[in-house]
DNA sequence: ATCGCGACTTGGAACGATCATATGCACAGG
DNA sequence: CCTGTGCATATGATCGTTCCAAGTCGCGAT
């Protein structure tokens, strides 16, 4: 019993009177052993306290059961969130499998790829989630051509239909979202619902508008006023204030859907500013929004993460026993007292 | 040249006619080196793409590189964003150093500790970083009972003065902030001004409300106009809105000082649709802050970090290279549209 | 010419696990 | 009675690095 020395397969072994491998055995391939053998190795590995060096079981395996994931910088704290969350859930469940994350960071998609080179070759890390997708993303392109496991938060955006299949992924539809918060204000009594959104080229805000457009073209709706009732603004809550100030004035709607709870906020200033009884619904749940009130489309990012990681253990072991590669989940409405009856 | 497998260093070895020990020796221990034989080594390294295998080394020397780091559930993400940004600056920090930062989840302070047993056990973590210090910290004492390196972000708020020294430390200090926001608003004019502050038991409450107070009483204020115009609330936007509506009712207040942008929130809030000049300031200069307009206490997070590691490494290397084992950092005001003249 | 010394280099052992292979053993079939 | 089969367990090799003790080399001193 010297307390100073970590027990190791040896020292188990020896004080249950079998072999390294048959404790090794307990431990990986539980059906090798006879049942009063493997209660025999278990009191030992309790009564040491024995637990396996992660070094040693990587050097020899090439297995470290280490995830890797990109920390962004904190752009905007409001959105920013989401991804915290994302990646607490995702801690959390890769924790109860047995997995770890490892951070890093990098200052663009280049430096991204150079950490992941240099942390598989260091670090052996077994996976990574990539957040963040857009277009011609040569990421998942590098990792693939290597045959390193990966999922990607956020769809593989692209023209062509086969990208949608080029690697296991987990989104929230984003198109169901603001679908949803149209439904919601159109149950409230609200037609003239006006839609404040990104400018071109980002694909998550083409699908969120995409949702909104559709559901008020489902409505009755035509064209131009569509095209009255939706501005393309950066995000911020500046912006989204000065947008819905000349959205009031030239389409007059009694409620406004938001591609972000920042736009929603700027918004919903306006609104209480002038006394006017706009309807706002923001989106990502923040938790500004519920400070605040505001009705909001929340990503259920808990169960991104745990998808993602299903879809990753699917690759690694086999053991996520999911059936899709591609996961689409839908948001859901998160009713505040920002949205009500016009 | 055969590409399936990974440089080892005996294979640089060979390449650069030298042996094992002398390629590691470059690495780790220049010194003992020719230059020559220096430069005919690294040569082979570039040529060959040799990166060290940190498996093997980790179970050679028992260190990993990695540090530990809990991830906290996102109580509030107005507030939650300072971890956020503190855990971004320490990842790059640790980055450049060689440093990794590896994720764990608890449920309090026992689930965190039992982390901390598994993760020395098992991955060897060379050291962890604590956040959220609070009276009668037993992580604290675990670590430091077993000689495991860490610091604190945070102080070790504790009665007896020897606590201050107790470990090795940073923090922000509040005190110093809220005075600061007070100098600020007088200098603007103001001379009513009023602090929404969490109810006690909050060593960091406590510690903004006396930057505060003390600042008062310097100007020449009473001690009862002093408890007139502090409020005591639960941290949150919907509080902060409540309180600022009783003090402005009682003490008429041209302005407030706030611990925590959420209170702060509140407070512009319902001074904005009062039609108030009340000047706001609150603490952290989250992101909202900087989206609402709303001037604030900002904290030197990453130079939070930065320090942070090298308390870390100093225990670790002795590459730290720092003086005190306590670092007391000052934070600064951002100034906005929220603070204005009287 | 030999020795000693310092500077540099070398090969073996070790870290603690898993893989591949070998052995012991009980039991059934020829 | 011997052999083949299958299962449970044991043994040796291996992953790639660093530690350790011993080795080689050149060069000046004796």
């Amino acid at each position: 019993m010297d307390a100073t020395t970590r027990p190791t397969l040896e020292s188990v072994a020896q004080r249950a009177g079998v072999s390294r491998q048959t404790v090794s055995n307990v431990l990986n391939a539980p059906h090798l052993v006879r049942a009063d053998t493997t209660d025999r190795v278990r009191a030992a590995i309790d009564a040491l306290g024995y637990r396996p060096s992660s070094a040693a079981r990587q050097l020899r395996t090439g297995r470290s059961r280490v995830l890797g994931l990109r920390l962004e910088p904190v752009h905007d704290g409001i959105n920013g969130a989401v991804l915290d969350r994302f990646l607490h859930a995702l801690t959390e469940s890769a924790q109860a499998r047995g997995y770890r994350v490892m951070l890093f960071t990098a200052h663009d998609d280049a430096g991204e790829i150079a950490q992941y080179s240099e942390l598989l070759d260091t670090a052996d890390l077994d996976a990574f989630v990539l957040t963040s997708t857009h277009r011609e993303d040569e990421r998942a392109a590098w990792l693939a051509e290597r045959d390193v496991p990966f999922v990607t938060f956020g769809r593989p955006w692209g023209a062509r239909p086969e990208d949608a299949a080029a690697h296991p992924w987990v989104d929230v539809d984003g198109s169901a979202g603001t679908r949803a918060a149209v439904a919601h204000l159109r149950r409230l009594g609200h037609e003239r619902i006006a839609y404040l959104g990104w400018p071109d080229g980002s694909d998550v805000g083409e699908d969120r508008a995409a949702g909104w457009a559709a559901a008020m073209v489902d409505a009755g709706h035509d064209g131009g006023l569509l095209r009255r009732l939706h501005a393309r603004v950066p995000d911020g809550v500046a912006a989204g204030a000065q947008a819905i100030e000349r959205v009031l004035a030239d389409a007059a709607p009694t409620a406004v859907v938001c591609a972000s709870d920042s736009l929603a906020l700027g918004a919903l200033t306006v609104a209480r500013s002038q006394g006017t009884t706009l309807a706002v619904v923001g989106f990502d749940d923040t938790p500004v929004a519920a400070a605040v009130g505001l009705t909001s489309v929340a990503q259920p990012l808990s169960e991104a993460a745990q998808r993602a990681l299903d879809l990753l253990l699917d690759q690694l072991d086999g053991t996520g026993g999911t059936r899709s590669r591609e996961v689409l989940l839908a948001p859901h409405l998160v009713e505040r007292a920002s949205s009500r009856t016009p």
